[in-house]
DNA sequence: ATAGATTAACTAATTAAATTAGTTTAGTCA
DNA sequence: TGACTAAACTAATTTAATTAGTTAATCTAT
């Protein structure tokens, strides 16, 4: 016996990646930990809490996969490793990807707080293009439409051929850079 | 008295759009209409079914919107004129649009047959721009990426700041056109 | 016009899940 | 070792989806 509040979330993200967000239930989590129901509450405080602490777990990973696979390289170079770690995290997780997006908007201020970590990154990345104009929030906002639409329609597909779905997002980027290049440089 | 399936499908449409998707519930939309939960059965097979039919109509109703934006215009002019009407569909009904994404995980043939058509729509476009590659693929997922990924991150502000939302997607859009003709022209 | 078929409403009952209340048990520490 | 606390439990409540079975109203064809 005796489960701990981490274990609790783990086990929902393992459900969710497993069997889809809409799976995932304080009954099917319990289960899993050989608990009651009721007893999850003296680790949550309710399933849209536990939803929250899943997706709040899983953005941290990836900012954490992200900012690591960004370390040593900057400019374009930067911006793809980060896209890359991005991807494969997602293909590695979709479940928890499904409850991040769900967090865009049941999240709290802490949502935000994360989210706005990795916002800071992509722009840490986007200076050290050294581009003339300095219009960072376009930038940003392409980057991270670019990022979230490919992994959401391209998720299904990503799952069966990784290294197709690598390749396209690649290609994307670039597209994309050479786009800024000749816009904002 | 007498309900029909449309108005079952317009009612849990218009709580979606004021409430989000999870406020939609059969309880609500049976009071919206003044009958009993139960009698929704005459119309629908489940609360499933339901929101498949909402963002079914959602999806054709954007289709047709997009279609008509396009005609009289080609090329560049063209993708604009979509992408202005899709993020006026979705600014307009926020719910409608948590519902295609909700489909796009529970969705069946038929939602599969009704996005085909809407890239079909933008391959039509893709080639009206006559580039000399014809990696229309690539540009077709660029596009829809970006489309989709703006319109979800950005949603929030844009309900606040339609205007400013709309600078920004075709802000986003010209960048990235840029790059598709620098990569494939 | 009206019998028969169909549609769409109803009530009553069931199931499933989230949540709350109150209780018990098992380790921890003074 | 005895009180404290964390974390489990059972029992009960609430809410929503769904099913079964029934009835009323409309529509159709003679």
């Amino acid at each position: 016996m005796r489960i701990t509040k981490e274990a609790v979330v783990q086990a929902a993200s393992d459900i969710a990646d497993a069997d889809g967000l809409s799976r995932v239930s304080l009954k099917v989590v319990a289960e899993k930990l050989n608990i009651r129901t009721p007893s999850l509450y003296n680790h949550i405080a309710s399933l849209d809490d536990l939803l929250r602490e899943v997706a709040h777990h899983g953005m941290r990973a990836m900012n954490d996969l992200m900012a690591h696979a960004a370390i040593g390289n900057s400019g374009d170079k930067a911006i793809k490793s980060l896209s890359i770690a991005y991807l494969n995290y997602i293909i590695a997780h979709p479940g928890i990807y499904e409850t991040i997006q769900w967090a865009h908007w049941h999240g709290n201020s802490e949502t935000a707080e994360i989210f706005d970590n990795y916002k800071a990154l992509i722009v840490k990345l986007i200076s050290s293009c050294n581009l003339k104009s300095q219009k960072t929030d376009e930038i940003l906002s392409l980057l991270m439409s670019l990022l979230h639409g490919y992994s959401s329609l391209e998720l299904g597909k990503a799952l069966m051929n990784p290294e197709e779905a690598t390749k396209g997002l690649i290609n994307s980027i670039d597209t994309v850079l050479l786009g800024i290049r000749a816009k904002y440089d």
